[in-house]
DNA sequence: CTTGGTGCAAACATTTTGCAGCACA
DNA sequence: TGTGCTGCAAAATGTTTGCACCAAG
């Protein structure tokens, strides 16, 4: 009956400077698995974005890349790097999962402008707080949070 | 280029006390289209919720009161139902999409316990404002905002 | 008699999985 | 020589759509 945590946001902020792909494979050795070059570059991809990305980019880019990696592969990795605490879930659309790379960054908060264009991560110090004290009020334990702004470009109607 | 926006929860809150059958049939009536019983019978079951809903609960719901509605039927009321603003989409979970009755309540914000059991909605009346700074401080216009915390019982490891 | 509504089943999009063959320790 | 990895194609999931028939103004 437990829930899929798989996407909350990490309540810690490491902040650790050991390359992404070495904590990879790091933690893949960790499992018996294996870095292999068809995840190294899912990963290396995946590192390029700076924002907010879904698998289909990831497919793509891989694609545009001129490296033929499957896409059951790419989901697979996709889990992996979930797993190693490397990228995180977000979800703003229901459509598509998004994803963000989380590993040795502070928890974030998303402004989504609305008519379009990237997300925003931003990070609101007083959050914690607020947080802490509703989920003490439940007699809970907060282990993270999500916020999502939308927001559109001023002036506006 | 515009992001799909049904989901994102309403900013204001009226407080409103005509049944929500009313307001259904009238915007229903507004845009050419009947109040059925089939449409009927899925908003009182959706009005027999008390917190976050998904299609699924629908579904069943509407089967074991013995009126039969098809899936399609569902599916469909319910986005007519997300049009009308009496339900907003909530995404938490990515498998499925979540909603809850929003109109004439007061926006929510939701407190997902991880070791499974109900969201609990909570309202941070001080959201608002740290909402406000951060979108000012863009340049941006709020237009809502979705705050999600995950938490566990107390005491736990 | 025209417009909209329904149920069914097929279609859909995204993600997952089964399986046969491959590769490296 | 086994364990894990890959690609492919099929399956699974949640949701949407095409279509033929029904109902009401």
């Amino acid at each position: 009956m437990t829930r899929d945590a798989s996407h909350v946001p990490a309540d810690d902020a490491l902040d650790i400077v050991e390359p992404l792909c070495a904590v990879f494979r790091r933690k893949l050795k960790g499992e018996g698995l294996k870095y292999t070059p068809e995840r190294a570059q899912v990963l290396d991809c995946i590192l390029r974005f700076d924002g907010v990305f879904e698998a289909e980019r990831v497919i793509d880019d891989v694609k545009a890349s001129g490296f033929r990696v499957s896409k059951a592969t790419i989901y697979r990795t996709i889990k992996l790097l979930q797993d190693a605490g490397i990228i995180q879930r977000v979800l703003f659309d229901e459509d598509q999962a998004h994803y963000q790379v989380v590993y040795g960054r502070r928890p974030q908060d998303l402004v989504i402008p609305l008519d379009g264009g990237e997300a925003i991560p931003v990070h609101i110090p007083e959050l914690a707080a607020l947080r802490d004290r509703v989920c003490a009020s439940l007699g809970l334990v907060p282990k993270g949070h999500r916020l999502h702004i939308f927001a559109v470009r001023a002036p506006s109607n």
